[in-house]
DNA sequence: GGCCTTCCGGACATATCCTGTCCTTAATGA
DNA sequence: TCATTAAGGACAGGATATGTCCGGAAGGCC
């Protein structure tokens, strides 16, 4: 520890850990004079790090921002925080917040202590409790996936599909992209000789194959528009189009979108709004949240059985009378 | 740049950004000897850095995972989506990870430069639309906040209540935590003499006074059970508890909770749920879809307001037919 | 204004360490 | 077997880091 390099390591953890030091406490932190002390700053200062001194009785030494990010120095429980705050991030699904939230994960998990995974790994399994109906993905799966992406190395994972029959891929990742809650995979994969969209959460037992691939393009210019797209025409069992009169905008900000859908304006007071979800529960929830709204609207497209679901429900809410 | 610990920071940066480096790569992009390289690797080992060397024709350096966590050294874009993530993150109301998120980002926001910070503030408020229904909180607020709590320093701010009603705050914080995707600032106010919780997306303007305070103790021992206390006492305009003849699990799986409500088992295949909100279509949502379960309920407590309010839905969704 | 505390930085001598240039060894894969 | 790569010892010369001086400047307090 008496090194100089590993010394300004610990000054620089030291300044973010805390407000503010004294020159006095960190040489005695660091076991050197003042003067070297001096010295260490004047080196972090060189390196761009905005270490700001002020003099005075109340004086002190304090990192501030500057014009480069410094190595962040985090401890487990932030790591771990970090490490699930970036699995949950980027579900808004804003194009670039998801690449950057993998590379970081990339980051973070390859150098991630061993003795921390299993944490990580419950830590993100605890979570589904609170967040009930939304899937949880394994951190350590989606690390991977975007390390394989990145490198365009094939990987092979288990995965359940809708109907719940599960099979072992083997595919060409392409990339991870979020979408209302859910992380998905654009993959190639060659035994169907098409693209597919794979959900994380329904992916299990990820191993890279050691084996590189040449990425192929795209058949859709863009990867997002792509996804939404495939749920159009996906076999989902509910699928719902509306015409509601009332703005897009303010349907949009009304609903909880947890599944895929679409809200698209129609005129200026109008809106068309389209989803497809395989669950009652879920259908529900969508149809009944936008008619509460209280705005007139027209059914576009639903299937009879979808309908009559609807119907069943609506007549057991009319017995909705307390005792 | 031909100092050798700033060497040293640009040599741990290379081995975070790719996954294999040769000696004669990096000797290159640091302007030295291979044999300084080897030297460089050397030192970072013995600053417990996990830097494996395999030897060989496709050998090189590698940076595996230790006992550790290396100072992590992050990109602008990777910086904004550990940012929003961990904003993000912490979600799911899990006890420790809130804490550990804000003093996560608090380290990050000090030392983020200042060019970031707009683009910060525009990544957080872009993500509203796609998250519709779910707040977005200004980062950089909350990451004030949380300073503010662990320097207990007094922090003024604006908030509007749930009548939109706008007013100045000047309150010790003392804690941030989440429930059901809303972050909440428990906080002492000294002007009403009493403990009150803040949503922070409905905080505005957010300036700490330069003053510290003594923490005081809570009334009750635990913040979060504390605020789900307040939850069930505070003035909603429907309020509702049910009684469903499924178990507690099945049921909050099925149900999105973007806002705060309880299950609570009630023998064995039934269980008790009780919610609150503010507006129609949030009532419906979750009303909608607990009744799209299919299983028989009783209404254990609801207003005639809401009742009227979910049999009107009711009879709206039997109108629900295509064209 | 005096006085304290804090940061700032020059000068200098000494010892340390760092770098480049050799060299050999060991491991790995074609 | 051979090429390639990491690992590391030896050594000389130059660079540098450290501690111990020193005086200066700036802010806060009595």
């Amino acid at each position: 520890m008496s090194t100089m390099p590993g010394r300004l390591f610990r000054l620089l953890s030291l300044l973010q850990s805390r407000r503010e030091w004294s020159g006095h406490e960190l040489a005695e932190r660091l076991g050197v004079t003042e003067r070297t002390v001096r010295r260490d700053v004047e080196r972090l200062r060189a390196l761009d790090y905005p270490v700001t001194g002020t003099t005075g009785a109340a004086g002190g030494y304090r990192l501030g921002s500057g014009t480069t990010l410094p190595p962040l120095l985090l401890d487990d429980d932030e790591a771990i925080a970090v490490a699930l705050g970036l699995v949950s991030a980027g579900t808004g699904g804003l194009a670039g917040i998801a690449d950057s939230s993998m590379s970081a994960l990339a980051k973070l998990t390859q150098v991630l202590p061993a003795r921390l995974r299993p944490q990580l790994a419950a830590m993100g399994s605890a979570e589904a409790i609170p967040r009930s109906g939304i899937p949880q993905v394994d951190p350590d799966a989606l690390a991977t996936l975007a390390r394989c992406c990145r490198n365009h190395e094939v990987v092979a994972f288990d995965y359940v599909n809708r109907q719940d029959v599960s099979s072992r891929r083997r595919v060409e990742p392409h990339q991870l992209l979020t979408v209302s809650w859910h992380w998905y995979l654009l993959a190639f994969d060659p035994a169907r000789e098409d693209w597919r969209f794979f959900r994380v959460d329904r992916i299990a037992d990820v191993s890279p194959a050691l084996h590189r691939f040449v990425p192929r393009t795209l058949p859709a210019g863009d990867a997002a528009s792509y996804l939404v797209e495939s749920f159009t025409s996906a076999p989902y069992r509910h699928r719902v189009r509306l015409t509601v009169q009332l703005p897009a905008d303010e349907v949009s900000a009304s609903i909880h979108w947890f599944n895929p859908g679409r809200v698209a304006p129609a005129g200026d007071s109008a809106c068309v709004v389209e989803f497809a979800v395989e669950t009652p529960s879920l259908l529900l929830q969508l149809v009944a949240g936008i008619v509460a709204l209280g705005a007139d609207f027209t059914v576009d497209e639903a299937s009879a059985e979808t309908a009559a679901l609807i119907a069943d429900v609506g007549r057991r809410l009319q017995s909705f009378t307390p005792r």
